[in-house]
DNA sequence: GCCGTTTTCGGCCCGACTGTTTTCAGTCG
């Protein structure tokens, strides 16, 4: 369903997590971890490969290469099986819950039988844990924050997962005979940060084909429901795809209708009644005598109504209609606006690629700049020195231009301490082209300290931008607690730029704190924080997030030429 | 399990924070 890296990187991380909850060798476990992203990030397909290739890929040895081969050759890997036997599935739906890891998981697995989350909030219910080692009242309130994380997830998926999934059904059902068209709609078209189930429509006069296809897809695992108009699937990872089958004739009322929001077409569905007309999914019509008077696109239907086309991520019922009526939508940002990432990494730090490699795979974007802004100093695990990140500016600056004349920036991730301070002294950052700061400690300092530490970062002449500025992981850890509009303020007011990080699992900021933020005049960068060559196409769902927050191109300084962006860089004019 | 030698073993990202302990284990970035 997904790529074929995802699918072993999946595979190797879930087998590190159960060589961790058994107590295996943690260096052993380390090691599969480690093989696992280096394989994600690994921009050439793994199934494509030999033993002798993967080993070239760093962290793969002997061993891994041997089971990722017989993984692509037979579907499965015979020892992650047996360590599956040993241990129920839940078990390692626990180490999700964030606290908890795999020493307690076993242990509330070996001792209390405990093997899903929901048996894990009966037991604490039932005062269960309090016996156990190691688990204490505060343990118990942490576990049950986490699950109550975890559920308000909701099942929904991450963004980029559904889109995986999405274009892989779109391109194989585009090929079926008959398909006039096919494209996803819903949630996924309008980029919410997730998605709780994927609608794909198709155009076409005979259904049965398109409904067949659906359930006999490979990663098909179970059919909901199998009819002539809509037929569900569940697949293999446990996301539902919903197939709409249309008349070619009305393709457009039919994305219009499932691209959604439900508040959206509320607003035109009572629009049309005004008019004396209806909408459905089958097109617009006259209320008297039902002629059919637009459906074919989705042009045509909004300009019956009296409406330019919106973009879908717009589609929320956040003032695009009156927007519309009045001729005022913006035009929103997107990815062929975007002239650089200005947030990016190598393995000199945490990121898997070579700058080199790295630098080529931008340039073969059609990137007219480039930033590369590994981690700073006080990230103590990443180990950076001055000495290290002096001589990767000699690389970089070897580097400037010579792909088809990209431009090259060196920058640096700072840390925001907790007094908002930063890594290095501004007269060493003065010779940074570009400061990228943002929180990776003390999350929990109070709204007070909080709001202090960032206004300061932002007053801090060197920086930039603010990046991954709530620093939220979806479904996992709540944004921090500050008060954003002052934050806001400051960034307008200093010219600091917020970040939108791209990466699905933050997408920070979201797309209603982007709302507000524009109201101050704040600049943006939409940036990937790319960590491997892959990441740097996650891009899209920055970019999504950016439209959903209504920008344009004038609003994200990555748009800009280099000129009118180093300017901005400049700040109080001293780079 | 990987890797790079000081080349077939011995290190491997290291420190902070939290809560449970009473000196430390587990978790996280």
């Amino acid at each position: 369903m997904v790529r074929p890296n995802e699918e072993v990187e999946a595979l190797l991380q879930e087998y590190a997590d159960l060589i961790a909850i058994t107590g295996g060798e943690a260096f052993k476990a380390r090691a599969y971890e480690k093989a696992a992203r280096a394989i994600g990030g690994h921009p050439a397909d793994v199934s494509h490969l030999d033993a002798a290739g993967l080993r070239k890929i760093p962290g793969v040895g002997r061993s891994i290469a041997e089971k990722v081969v017989e993984y692509v050759r037979t579907g499965r890997v015979a020892v992650v099986e047996e360590k599956r036997a040993l241990i129920p599935a839940g078990v390692r739906e626990l180490i999700a819950i964030p606290t908890l890891g795999p020493k307690r998981a076993m242990a509330l697995y070996e001792d209390l039988h405990i093997s899903s989350v929901d048996q894990l909030a009966d037991a604490i219910e039932a005062e269960k844990l309090r016996d156990l080692k190691g688990f204490g009242e505060r343990t118990e309130e942490n576990i049950l924050h986490g699950i109550a994380l975890l559920r308000q997830a909701g099942g929904r998926i991450p963004l980029s997962t559904a889109m995986e999934t999405a274009e892989e059904i779109v391109t194989g059902i585009s090929l079926i005979t008959g398909c006039e068209h096919c494209a996803y709609a819903g949630s996924l078209r309008r980029m919410r940060e997730t998605v709780g189930d994927i609608d794909i429509l198709v155009a076409a006069r005979r259904s049965a084909p398109f409904m067949d296809a659906l359930t006999e897809l490979p990663s098909t695992a179970e059919v909901v429901a199998h009819g002539t108009k809509k037929t569900s699937i569940r697949t293999v990872d446990g996301v539902q795809v919903d197939l709409r089958v249309v008349r070619p004739d009305a393709w457009g009322a039919g994305m219009q209708y499932f691209t959604g929001s439900k508040a959206h077409n509320i607003r035109t569905r009572t629009i049309a009644v005004h008019l004396g007309l209806k909408l459905s999914e089958y097109g617009l019509f006259e209320t008297e005598g039902g002629r059919r008077v637009a459906s074919r696109s989705e042009e045509e239907v909004y300009a019956r109504l009296g409406l330019p086309w919106i973009p879908p991520t717009l589609r929320e019922d956040r003032g695009e209609i009156e927007a519309g009526l009045r001729g005022e939508l913006p035009e929103v940002v997107t990815e062929r606006d975007i002239r650089g990432d200005l947030h990016t990494h190598t393995d000199l730090t945490d990121g898997l690629t070579p700058l080199e490699e790295m630098v080529a795979a931008a340039a073969a974007r059609g990137y007219a700049y480039y930033a590369v802004t590994d981690h700073a100093p006080n990230l103590s695990m990443e180990r950076m020195t001055d000495e290290k990140v002096l001589a990767q500016r000699e690389r970089v600056r070897s580097l400037d231009g010579k792909h088809h004349g990209m431009r090259l920036l060196h920058g640096t991730e700072l840390n925001i301490g907790p007094g908002g301070e930063v890594d290095w002294p501004d007269e060493f950052l003065r010779g940074f082209d570009i400061c990228v700061a943002a929180v990776h400690s003390h999350f929990t300092a109070g709204r007070a300290a909080t709001t202090r530490r960032l206004v300061r970062a932002c007053e801090n002449p060197q920086v930039n931008i603010i990046g991954h500025p709530t620093t939220r992981l979806l479904g996992k850890r709540p944004g921090i607690d500050a008060d954003l509009d002052e934050v806001f303020a400051a960034c307008a007011r200093t010219g600091t730029a917020l970040e939108i990080n791209a990466q699905p699992d933050r997408l920070d900021l979201g797309d209603e704190d982007i709302l507000r933020a524009r109201h101050h005049g704040v600049r943006f960068a939409v940036d990937t924080d790319a960590h491997s060559i892959p990441q740097l196409a996650y891009l899209r769902y920055g970019v999504g997030t950016a439209q959903r927050g209504w920008l344009t191109p004038d609003d994200v300084i990555n748009t800009w030429p280099l000129r009118r962006l180093r300017r901005f860089l400049a700040k109080d004019g001293r780079r």
